[in-house]
DNA sequence: TCGCCGCCTTTGTGATCACAAAAGCCCCCA
DNA sequence: TGGGGGCTTTTGTGATCACAAAGGCGGCGA
């Protein structure tokens, strides 16, 4: 197999395929219960079942891909008990993660939400539920890298992985077609610089969007 | 390769080796730094490399082991900002599993919990760094169990993991012998229902032999 | 005696293969 | 026409191999 550069960077064909992936659930591309095949997946990508494998395998690791009994997997169909949790958990940890970053978030950053955030308004007027969940998500990472906690980041973005598919699933139900009215209590909180109103926003911003799953 | 028993359970040869992998480290088995190699584990577990490899790549996904830019693998050894990062995040999910917890911990539960904390104790009397690590991990566990939030309780043995072991390394340092006071005090304010004190103690709890590492 | 260069060994990566189990499929019969 | 049984294909698992790169080690020279 002949690929444009024999090493692509820091890692391997793995690796490739394993962020392409991830991508991909993370922004909704896939939907729930969705199921994929090791073979399937490296004649995708032009790789054997190896690469594949290790790929597949850390995905189901992190929570984004589910591994039935017999070895098969698919992305996760979640239970509303467990949307519940995974809200809680982004809740708990992006509340944190906004105010640690809150002291360092200087107007730059602010400029670069407010970018960021008519982004995701456009995509939520053109109905374009993966633009919005790319949107959104980079809205929140841009603040979060603030915080200068790497841990903590990559544990919310392993809740924002296992919540990907049903993510997409809700957003395409949904016709929103206005742009997320916390998003502006949270720049807002920000500008002024007020801790507890930004706690508040980040909480209702991402409890939200997930509460209107029970239905 | 011939095993006692074809089919151990549901997974297989892989989950096996991740399983016991998983649980050395977990429990402070192994130094921080230590070096692992496919082949060794291969051989040490009487299997190939192959699941070997999937058994290591899985832990390095859930951050309890590093894989250097070279693709060696090893245990990992904490920086004092990602320790504390570790340690919040501990303070978070825990205090939030316990809360959770309280209104279904009934009579029973604490009674076990008592049990557990005995052989806490006793692990701490005879300096037993390892089953004192087990013992400790067993009571927070059980106490978390309760919460019904298994996503939840996930994350919080993924930072246990990663914490596993600096843990060792932290308790074989310090002389202690008598069994944790706050482990007490979880228990009294669990009898008691009273949810602050109980957020303050697993608060305290975790965050207090963590802490001492700035040294 | 100390440092550096080159060789040999170890190690991870990706590919391929054999095997067994699971899944899908089709045909036949009630 | 609907369901069940058996066959074929698909799929995951573990083993093994070839290869390249990284590491380690010893010897040689200053």
């Amino acid at each position: 197999m002949i690929y444009s550069k024999p090493n692509d960077g820091p890692g391997a064909a793995h690796d490739r395929v394993y962020r392409a992936l991830r991508t991909r659930i993370m922004h909704g591309d896939i939907a729930p219960g969705q199921a994929l095949t090791l073979r399937g997946v490296g004649r995708e990508y032009g790789v054997s079942m190896t690469p594949a494998r290790e790929s597949i395998r850390r995905l189901v690791a992190e929570g984004a891909l589910f591994l039935s009994s017999s070895g098969r997997v698919s992305t996760p169909e979640l239970t509303n008990e467990r949307i519940e949790e995974l809200a809680a958990l982004r809740s708990l940890l992006e509340v944190e993660l906004a105010s640690r970053a809150l002291p360092r978030a200087h107007i730059a950053l602010i400029d670069r939400l407010q970018m960021i955030n008519s982004a995701v308004g456009e995509a939520a007027h053109n109905r374009d539920s993966v633009g919005y969940i790319r949107a959104n998500l980079e809205f929140h990472r841009t603040l979060y890298l603030r915080a200068q906690a790497p841990a903590m980041l990559a544990m919310a973005e392993t809740v924002w992985l296992q919540l990907g598919p049903t993510m997409r699933a809700l957003y395409s139900r949904l016709r929103r077609t206005d742009p997320p009215h916390f998003h502006k209590l949270i720049i807002a909180a920000l500008k002024a610089g007020d801790e507890p109103g930004l706690r508040l926003a980040v909480r209702s911003d991402v409890t939200h969007g997930l509460r209107m799953l029970a239905s």
